[in-house]
DNA sequence: GAAAAGATTACCT
DNA sequence: GGTAATCTTTTCC
């Protein structure tokens, strides 16, 4: 997922950005939604593969798209590929400037008329892994996925883990 | 029904 | 580097 691009069709045209740091919340991982079962909020991530998933904390929103019954990836930060898109650095600025709220929860961004998410070209950068941010829970895993030295890493610019 | 926790961010020192 | 803001969902009694 890390390349492909995020497209918003709005009434001017379209915002795209270049995904450059994920997560993956995997089955049986006690930092997922998930975890324990299928509930009113995180019913999009037994949805078909392609399901948005958007909840919120604190704030902000954050969105996923669902992978397999239970499993989800989180879009954390992406590259700014038309003007006038805002910051993209971190979950919550990214939904903020795609404007997603739980309203767009359930979703496809795969058929949807709203959302897209598209192949894009192999990126140059190298994959690295780390933990992932901001979790309490499955910390020793390592299920951050970021493209090395991009300036829109959401922090730590990690050079650091391996690819 | 009440309380706590949380996949964050902005702003403080 | 630490913490408050702020609100929804989940969890516990």
């Amino acid at each position: 997922m890390l390349g492909a691009r995020l497209i918003l069709r709005v009434r001017q045209g379209w915002r795209v950005a270049r995904i450059v740091e994920t997560e993956a919340y995997v089955a049986k991982d006690p930092a997922s939604h998930a975890y324990r079962g299928r509930t009113e909020r995180n019913r999009a991530m037994f949805a078909g593969p392609g399901t948005v998933y958007v909840y919120r904390i604190h704030q902000v929103h954050c969105v996923n798209l669902t992978t397999r019954p239970g499993q989800a990836v989180l879009l954390r930060a992406a590259e700014p590929l038309t003007p006038a898109l805002g910051n993209t650095q971190g979950p919550g600025r990214l939904c903020r400037a795609f404007d997603l709220t739980r309203a767009d929860d359930g979703v496809s961004a795969v058929t949807g008329p709203r959302l897209r998410i598209a192949p894009g070209p192999r990126p140059d950068e190298t994959v690295v892994r780390t933990p992932r941010i901001g979790v309490t829970r499955g910390r020793t895993r390592r299920l951050r996925f970021l493209l090395s030295g991009n300036r829109w890493v959401s922090r730590g610019r990690s050079r650091r883990g391996r690819s």
